[in-house]
RNA sequence: GCGGGUGUAGCUCAGUUGGUUAGAGCGCCAGUUUGUGGUACUGGAAGUCGCCGGUUCAAUUCCGGUCACUCGCCCCA
C-alpha cells in the first residue's frame, strides 16, 4: 500500500482548487436562496437499503459503483452514490410531509467506484436542489430555472445545452417499454453485447447507445412521445410553455434516458462539449415514485444535481486569497509585542500576518507571496514612542505614524470590515 | 470491468540509435544588501529516470509484468 498517493479516484483540495469549488458552491447556494430552497444535509453514509431499493439492484449505481461495507455491528452501510435517496429518507423520517412543500438545497460529497476520467472521482462532489411535494409541471420548469440561473450564473450557460424529454408517468412508460423491447427484440442478435444486456435489465437505456449499430436500429424504434397518455402530454405541455416565456432555451431530445428506475415525467441535461464524454454538468428530472420505494407515502417531487468538480473545470476565475497586511518584527524583543499588535488588527476584521523567523529582507519578501498591499514594520526606535512604519507596497512609501492611530490610517481603514 | 496513450527535479518538459559525473526553464534556498520586498546579477540544493523482474559485459534507454495518471467504452454529476 503506497501511503503517500491518495487513493485512485481521490484528490486532494489545494487552496487554489478549493477555493474554485467554493466559489461554485457559494453561487449556487445564493441563486437557491432566490429560489426559496434551504440548505440542508444528511449524513454521508446511509443503510445500504436506502440506495437499493430505489435505484434497483439492477442499476450499474447499485450493482458495482458503491462503496458498501458492513460497519462493526454487523450493519450494511453504504457511502451515498448521490443524495436525492437520502434526502427523501430524511423527509419521511422527520415527519416533514406534513408540512409540503419542502423546498432544499445541498452540497457535499458523493462516492462511486467508477474508473476515473476527467471529471468522474470517486469522490466527487454535488450540489443539488430538491423540491418535494408539488406535482404541477411548473415546479419542474422552477428546477430547471434554477439549474440555468446556477450556470448562467457562473458564466457557463453558453457553454450548455439543455436536453429535454419526457419519460411520461408510469402507465405511459410500461407501454413504450413493452412496445420498444417488442422491437428490438427483432433485432436482438444484431444489437451490441451491451444493448443486449440492457435490453433486459434497462431498455430505455438503449436509446441512447453510442454503437454505431445500434443507432442505425434504434433510429427505426417507436418514439416515447406517442406513447403519452393525455396527463403526460398536458405535464410536458405546461413545461415548456412555461420555459419558452421565460427564455429558457431547450432541445427536445427523445434520446435523452435517466438510468435511476424513479424517475418519470421530466427528464433533463445540461450538456457541455468542453469536458468530453463527461458532458453533463446538472441534470435532474421528477421522480414522483421514490417515496413510496421508501416506504413513504406518495410524494410527488422534482430536483437536479450538479457535479461541482465539472463545473470547477468550467469556470476560469482564479479567486486569490490575499491577506491584507504583512507585520515585520525588526527586533526580536518585540516578538511578544508584534504578537499583540497583529493580534488586535485582526480583531478589527484585517488579515494578518507575522513571519517569525529571517532577518528583515527575508521576511518582507514574503509580502509578495501573500499578496498583502501594506507591511507594518515594528522596530525598537519607532515602539520606543509608540509609533510603527507603515509601508505601501506598491509604491514603497512608508511613513512613521502612531500605533493607536493605525485602524484609522487611510491606507488601512478601508481594509477593515 | 474492457481498450488506447503517458510516466525523467516541486512544476513544465528535453535527452540517451544501450556506454563514465542525466539536462533546461520556472520555482525553491543563499549571497550581492547586518533597519526595508518586487527587478537584476551570482551561487546552491534538489532525481531509487514510477515500481518489480528479464535480456546484456553494461538498462533511465530493449522486453515482460505491475502501479499511477490520462483518453475512450460502460455509467453518470
Amino acid at each position: 500500500m503506497k501511503i503517500l498517493q491518495p487513493v485512485r479516484g481521490t484528490s486532494d483540495l489545494l487552496p487554489a482548487d478549493k477555493a474554485r469549488q467554493n466559489h461554485v458552491i457559494e453561487t449556487a447556494k445564493k441563486i437557491g436562496r432566490t429560489y426559496g430552497f434551504q440548505d440542508m444535509a444528511t449524513p454521508i453514509f446511509e443503510f445500504t437499503d436506502v440506495f437499493r431499493r430505489p435505484l434497483g439492484d439492477a442499476s450499474d449505481v447499485v450493482s458495482k459503483e458503491t462503496y458498501s461495507f458492513e460497519d462493526r455491528g454487523g450493519t450494511e452501510i453504504t457511502l451515498r452514490p448521490e443524495n436525492t435517496a437520502s434526502v427523501m429518507r430524511a423527509v419521511i423520517s422527520n415527519g416533514l410531509t406534513q408540512t409540503l412543500p419542502q423546498k432544499y438545497i445541498y452540497a457535499g460529497p458523493m462516492f462511486r467506484y467508477e474508473r476515473p476520467q476527467k471529471g468522474r472521482m470517486r469522490q466527487f462532489h454535488q450540489i443539488g436542489v430538491e423540491l418535494i411535494g408539488p406535482s404541477s409541471a411548473l415546479a419542474d420548469a422552477e428546477i430547471i430555472g434554477c439549474g440555468a440561473e446556477l450556470l448562467s450564473e457562473l458564466g457557463v450557460l453558453e457553454h450548455c445545452t439543455l436536453h429535454l424529454n419526457s419519460l411520461g408517468d408510469t402507465q405511459s412508460r410500461d407501454a413504450y417499454r413493452t412496445a420498444l423491447v417488442a422491437f428490438l427484440a427483432q433485432y436482438k442478435d444484431d444489437l451490441s453485447i451491451d444493448s443486449q444486456r440492457r435490453l433486459v435489465q434497462n431498455p430505455l437505456r438503449i436509446l441512447d447507445s453510442k454503437d454505431a449499430k445500434d443507432k442505425e436500429i434504434v433510429a427505426g424504434a417507436p418514439q416515447l412521445a406517442d406513447y403519452l397518455n393525455d396527463v403526460s402530454k398536458a405535464h410536458y405541455d405546461l413545461l415548456t410553455t412555461a420555459l419558452d416565456k421565460a427564455n429558457i432555451a431547450f432541445v427536445a431530445d427523445p434520446l435523452l434516458v435517466r438510468g435511476l428506475d424513479y424517475y418519470c415525467h421530466t427528464a433533463f441535461e445540461f450538456i457541455t462539449d468542453q469536458l468530453g464524454a463527461q458532458g453533463t454538468v446538472l441534470g435532474g428530472g421528477r421522480y414522483d415514485g421514490l417515496s413510496e420505494m421508501l416506504g413513504g407515502p406518495h410524494l410527488p417531487a422534482v430536483g437536479f444535481a450538479a457535479g461541482v468538480e465539472r463545473l470547477s473545470l468550467l469556470v476560469d476565475k482564479d479567486e486569490e486569497v490575499r491577506t491584507d497586511i504583512l507585520l515585520v518584527v525588526m527586533d526580536t524583543e518585540l516578538q511578544a509585542d508584534g504578537f499583540a499588535l497583529a493580534s488586535q488588527l485582526r480583531r478589527a476584521g484585517l488579515s494578518v500576518d507575522m513571519p517569525f523567523t529571517g532577518n528583515i529582507s527575508k521576511k518582507l519578501k514574503r509580502a509578495d507571496k501573500i499578496g498583502a498591499g501594506i507591511a507594518l514594520l515594528l522596530g525598537s526606535q519607532e515602539f520606543a514612542t509608540g509609533e510603527v512604519q507603515v509601508k505601501s507596497l506598491g509604491d514603497g512609501e512608508t511613513q512613521t505614524i502612531a500605533i493607536d492611530a493605525l485602524l484609522t490610517h487611510p491606507l488601512i481603514a478601508p481594509l477593515c470590515e
